[in-house]
DNA sequence: CTGGGCTGTCATTGC
DNA sequence: TAGCAATGACAGCCC
């Protein structure tokens, strides 16, 4: 209990503190809980970094450099390690610590396109409607998921820049490299896929053929859902008659909707109009022209004529929220749209709707930035210049790019999808501007949640194993891996494994004393050159096996703290290291200074030696001094370094008094704590670093969520769009018993549990949506 | 001269 | 209880 206390608290407020002084605010809980093991392993874990254990086998190494407070590579490892954090400061997402990003090598030129995304770059959901774009508060007011995503954002913690506004150019950089990885990964690409969706078209091309049927089964369909449909005498409410799942017609299947979808338009990018285009135009009239739409956001862009400098400014508003790529293909829609003949607009817009480029390129940016405002930018020239030129000719645009209804329409919410506000208003006389998604509940953002990201990703093609992998590849460079897995303990075994390599690499005679205790002649030198720090600069006389029972954390210690500082010359030879010179001699033994002393057989001049012998003598620590003074028989390096049992034996074979006694035990105690203390300070040292490169690891863990993030969400975006485009489709090709198609206005599509799609009047459906709206509120409360 | 960093030392605690 | 490691605190030294 003792340890896990420890944890929690000191283990805790460092890393808090640490976070803190970094600027960066981990929601610990999310991390704790499920998220990253390896910090939970931090906080609670055995393998906390904390653990003092964990420091004999750690070396902090950086790319070969290992490190020690007194290590003479202290500086070059500060050094290195700064210089490399500069570097990978370079380019980083947000954070200013190691992550490299391996995408920025391979970005081309072209990638600034789709890297200077507007401000829309990151609306991952659908677009918000057509006034957010053109509306006076356009670029800044935000969607609902907009702000669902910002705030989902918030709660993993991130501390993302604000999503939804202005974007930053790390984020731009974001988007555009996940816009890649999709393209790479193959995730999705065929859904953006221009020529994957010519192919659908063409099988809508064959289709078309059957058109005539299908609008007869449709008309079958309609007619008997319109005759199974009861009233409830007392609420009011419609409900339909027919068994669920029933082979009924009535109850379309979402089977036969998907075959439906498939065989017509998935996209609504088709290059021509079904053959039934009229009778789409009849079953959405209130979307396509209504009387709002056309006054508060048609009128601006499309009556051109009227005020064409309102129109040029709408644009340059326009123009004012989107930063580069968008601007360029806004340009060509602008040319599209200005050039285009007044009096016909929908030859001009029609034909360019699937075959220029900018329907490609917004497929590809909705995949990546889910800008709602470009889409509708892009779009709603074409969508909205025809009603207004061609007059009653709007509604057959709507199959030819249901994208640009989707645009117009894009919210989480369907009910803004399909009946945003504005339609709603004035083109439903019975519906409110809050009227209910038909499809909010199976969409409403509070399914996100439920909705099995996976599941969409894998649907959608995007695999966010594969993108972990390249993403792991991208982060190679650390050295370090991704794998949530990774907790400090892989991460210290990891370090002493490369450490013994460092070292090995960087000194070989420290070598064979640190990474093995294999009793040779080289080693003895070594260790009591080293090991010993200070304590047995006399290697002569010391026995490597006493030194190595002398101090259990002798031999880990030596790994770590490779004094060779003891070596004046090399002291000199160093000039840099001057000021961790210090007094380093501090246990000399006697014996070698009296070595020292020894005149060399050549004979040296008299005043050499002695100058030699004062500055040994000034290497000598005090204790040393003391020791000399008091006559002590043996080293101080055999006082502190040997084992209980052989020092005290090594007392009794001398007859020392008292004074002696006493000096010898106090010399004992101040080395073994002076070791302890150094080690301690290692230990503490490396402990920061620990947590400093846990702090790395957790960021890029954190962006690679937030990446991931992104993915499922656009994933989800395309969900939405594909059901819009199944639910107009389905929709548009009801027909009453008439013949007639169903006003959206009046009658809407609902799911029903067992699947199956009922067409029910709207007020119901506005209930229905009402009450799963309360519902969540309720649960809130 | 001062401040900061490094080191050694002491006292204390816990194993 | 002795021995020892760990560590906070302090002082001295050096730059």
């Amino acid at each position: 209990m003792l340890s896990l206390k420890k944890y929690l608290t000191e283990g805790l407020l460092q890393f808090t503190i640490l976070l803190s002084l970094i600027g960066v605010r981990v929601d610990v809980d999310t991390y704790l809980t499920s998220q990253l093991p390896p910090l939970r392993e931090i906080i609670l874990g055995p393998s906390s970094a904390y653990t003092q254990t964990q420091f004999h086998n750690l070396r902090n190494t950086l790319d070969g450099y290992g490190i020690h407070p007194k290590s003479i590579d202290l500086d070059n490892y500060f050094t290195a390690r700064r210089l490399l954090s500069q570097v990978r400061a370079l380019d980083r997402f947000q954070v200013p610590t190691t992550e490299v990003n391996a995408w920025l090598v391979h970005r081309d030129p072209e990638g600034s396109v789709s890297g200077s995304q507007p401000s829309s770059g990151l609306t991952l959901e659908s677009s918000s409607g057509l006034q957010d774009v053109t509306g006076p508060d356009n670029g800044v007011r935000e969607s609902e998921t907009e702000q669902g995503f910002s705030e989902d954002l918030e709660d993993l913690g991130a501390v993302a820049p604000p999503v939804s506004g202005d974007l930053t150019k790390e984020d731009i950089d974001l988007i555009d490299i996940l816009w890649r990885q999709d393209i790479d990964l193959g995730a999705g690409r065929e859904i953006f896929d221009y020529s994957h969706r010519q192919k659908e078209q063409d099988v809508d091309k064959d289709l078309r053929d059957g058109a005539e049927q299908e609008d007869t089964w449709s008309g079958e369909g309609a007619e008997a859902l319109a005759r199974n449909l009861l009233v409830d005498g007392e609420t009011g409410e419609s409900f339909p008659a027919q068994v669920p799942g029933g082979e009924d017609q009535t109850a379309l299947s979402l089977e036969e909707c998907l075959r439906l979808l498939e065989a017509t338009c998935p996209f609504g990018e088709n290059a021509e109009f079904p053959a039934d285009i009229s009778s789409i135009t009849e079953a959405v009239p209130s979307e396509s022209e209504p009387p709002g739409l056309q006054n508060n956001l048609l009128s601006p862009l499309l009556t051109g004529t009227e005020s064409p400098f309102d129109l040029e400014q709408q644009w340059q508003d326009l123009m004012s929220i989107m930063e580069m790529q968008a601007m360029e293909v806004n340009t060509s829609t602008n040319e599209i749209l200005y050039n285009a003949p007044p009096g016909d607009p929908l030859s001009t817009n029609y034909s360019l709707a699937p075959n220029t480029p900018i329907n490609q390129n917004v497929s590809l940016h909705q995949a990546s930035l889910g800008g709602c405002s470009q889409d509708f930018s892009l779009f709603s020239p074409e969508a909205e210049s025809l009603p207004v030129a061609s007059g009653s000719t709007l509604l057959p645009l709507l199959p030819s790019n249901s994208t640009s209804l989707n645009s117009s329409f894009g919210s989480t919410n369907l009910a803004g999808l399909f009946f945003p506000p504005q339609l709603n208003g004035t083109a439903n006389d019975t519906a409110g501007p809050e009227l209910p998604d038909p499809l909010g509940g199976l969409l409403d953002e509070a399914m996100l949640d439920e909705i099995s990201l996976m599941d969409l990703a894998i649907e959608e093609g995007f695999n966010p194993v594969q993108a972990s992998q390249l993403e792991e590849e991208f982060d190679s460079d650390s050295g370090l891996s991704l794998d949530s897995s990774h907790s400090p303990s892989s991460l210290s075994s990891s370090e002493g494994s490369s450490s013994s390599s460092s070292s090995s690499s960087s000194s070989s005679s420290s070598s064979s004393s640190s990474s093995s205790s294999s009793a040779s002649s080289s080693a003895s030198s070594s260790f009591s050159e080293e090991g010993a720090v200070g304590y047995s600069s006399d290697s002569e006389t010391l026995d490597l096996e006493e030194a190595e029972g002398a101090v259990g954390y002798q031999p880990e210690y030596s790994k770590f703290c490779r004094m060779s500082y003891q070596d004046p010359s090399q002291l000199s030879c160093l000039p840099y290291l001057e000021h961790v010179g210090h007094n380093h001699t501090y246990n000399m033994a006697p014996s070698a200074l009296d070595s020292a002393d020894l005149p060399p057989p050549s004979g040296l001049k008299k005043g050499s030696k002695e100058k030699q012998a004062d500055f040994l003598d000034k290497q000598m620590s005090r204790d040393e001094h003391r020791a000399r003074a008091m006559k002590i028989p043996f080293t101080n390096d055999k006082i502190i370094n040997l084992p209980v049992e052989e020092f005290n034996e090594l007392l009794s074979k001398y007859q020392l008094s008292e004074a002696q006694l006493s000096l010898i035990r106090d010399i004992r105690r101040r080395g073994k704590n002076k070791m302890a203390a150094q080690n301690c300070r290692k230990r503490k040292l490396d402990t920061i670093l620990n947590l400093e490169r846990d702090v790395e690891d957790l960021q890029r863990d954190k962006a690679r969520l937030l990446r991931e993030k992104v993915e499922f969400l656009r994933s989800l975006r395309q969900m939405k769009q594909k059901v819009q485009s199944l639910y107009q489709e389905v929709f548009g090709r009801l027909r009453d018993e008439n013949g007639r198609p169903y006003s959206p206005s009046q009658y809407a599509l609902q799911y029903a549990g067992d699947g199956s799609v009922l067409l029910i009047p709207r007020t119901l459906a506005d209930q229905q949506a009402r009450r799963q709206e309360r519902k969540p509120k309720d649960r809130r409360k």
